[in-house]
DNA sequence: AATATAAGTGTCGTAGAGACACTAATGGAG
DNA sequence: CTCCATTAGTGTCTCTACGACACTTATATT
């Protein structure tokens, strides 16, 4: 019985949600699009393995990754019993792939424009996507997926593209003054019409927040 | 590469929570307590292998049975490297077991009060209980800790035991009869003091509420 | 200098949550 | 039969959080 990590890698590029899928060399599904993944080998833990799957594929560490769920039917893979643990990963725009050994033929797919996947993949994405938006509303990881600087306009762009709706400008901004969890710098955001303020997640005050039970936006 | 299931079975008796352990009798860990389990066969699903496991261990078949986490660390076993899929089920109080064939030695331990337990086994339902508190908070778990019928005090215990802390009586009516998922039964638990109302679940109005993004209780 | 564009800001009404105390129905003891 | 102990059952007030909603400000462009 084998075991793979394949990894749901999601990042935000002008506005979109979008998913790193590699096109398949080997049999089965050649020439098919797939979630990046691979074997576990017998020395390292699935959190190693995962690691080292997505240093492989995208040239990046030090991301956002958490493990999202075991897909394990008999036949998900015709070439034998392979069980996957699949894992999401975040990743920031500004953070360009460094083109890794596999990564000759990865790409990112807006999530609303995926192509035809290989195994259970289609399932395993949609899972993620799931978890990303209920994670998105009790966790911080939205963060994630932007630059250590950033505007409210962009933080509240990452919400939208992730819950696939709009949100109102004034309560989403309310909202995190009072959770007092971002630090506004002396710099400004130029270039587009009015300068806007940047900022700067604080980590340490949300786990106070969290201690007390108080929830994350939207 | 060998791979389990381990299922961490919880049940409330006496307005305790509890959880099924077995003594295991071959080595490793000879002799000390471990949540039930085993390995996946070559020809079942997942989810499959949770299900025969949970019947073996406790002759129950149609209850609550959820997929938790993956535990894959190099040294979690001694024997090698073993990958298990830990699984969490919910046993209604007024199911007896069946002694099985594996359930010689299967106990229910109350989660105060746990034995040293083998392999990774603490670390596993630290996690249950975690995600076995978070549900409560926005699904409908809870019932599947009680029969059928029960009366709502009966169901503020099972609250109870699970949160570990005590809830407000008249709050905890209020919100269920905004919630209208329960369908009051014209029978009455006599034996204690003043006769308690028997309440049912009603499954298909919970689906509408989640629909609408309406959280369940506490 | 005029205009277009994105940033930034406050109020009101409503709904849900926590805190809180008494009455009602029964079983058991004397 | 009466009294008492025990558990079931019920309503109000206050406060906080949320959604809906429109105008002013700072800059870049022409």
């Amino acid at each position: 019985m084998r075991v793979t990590v394949d990894i749901v890698i999601f990042t935000i590029q002008s506005g979109i949600l979008r998913v790193l899928l590699v096109k398949r060399a080997p049999a089965p599904f050649q020439g098919q699009f797939a979630i990046p993944g691979g074997f576990v080998h017998e020395d390292e833990d699935l959190d190693q393995a995962a690691l080292r799957e997505l240093r492989e594929e995208t040239g990046v560490a030090e991301v956002y990754l958490e493990q999202l769920y075991s897909f394990g039917d008999v036949g998900r893979d015709p070439r034998g019993r392979v069980i996957t643990v699949a894992y999401f990963a975040l990743i920031s725009a500004d953070r360009p792939l460094r083109a890794g050994t596999d990564a000759a033929e990865a790409e990112w797919w807006a999530m609303d424009q995926l192509p035809t996947l290989a195994f259970d993949h289609a399932r395993i994405l949609n899972y993620a996507l799931e978890r990303l938006r209920n994670k998105l509303e009790y966790t911080t990881v939205g963060f994630q997926l932007l630059p250590e600087k950033f505007t409210l306009t962009e933080l509240q762009e990452v919400y939208e593209a992730i819950l696939g709706k709009n949100l109102d400008k004034r309560n989403f901004r309310r909202k995190l003054s009072l959770l007092k969890i971002l630090k506004p710098l002396p710099e400004y955001r130029r270039g587009g019409q009015r300068p806007a303020q940047l900022y700067r997640f604080v980590a340490a005050r949300f786990e106070k927040l969290k201690d007390k039970g108080i929830l994350f936006p939207f």
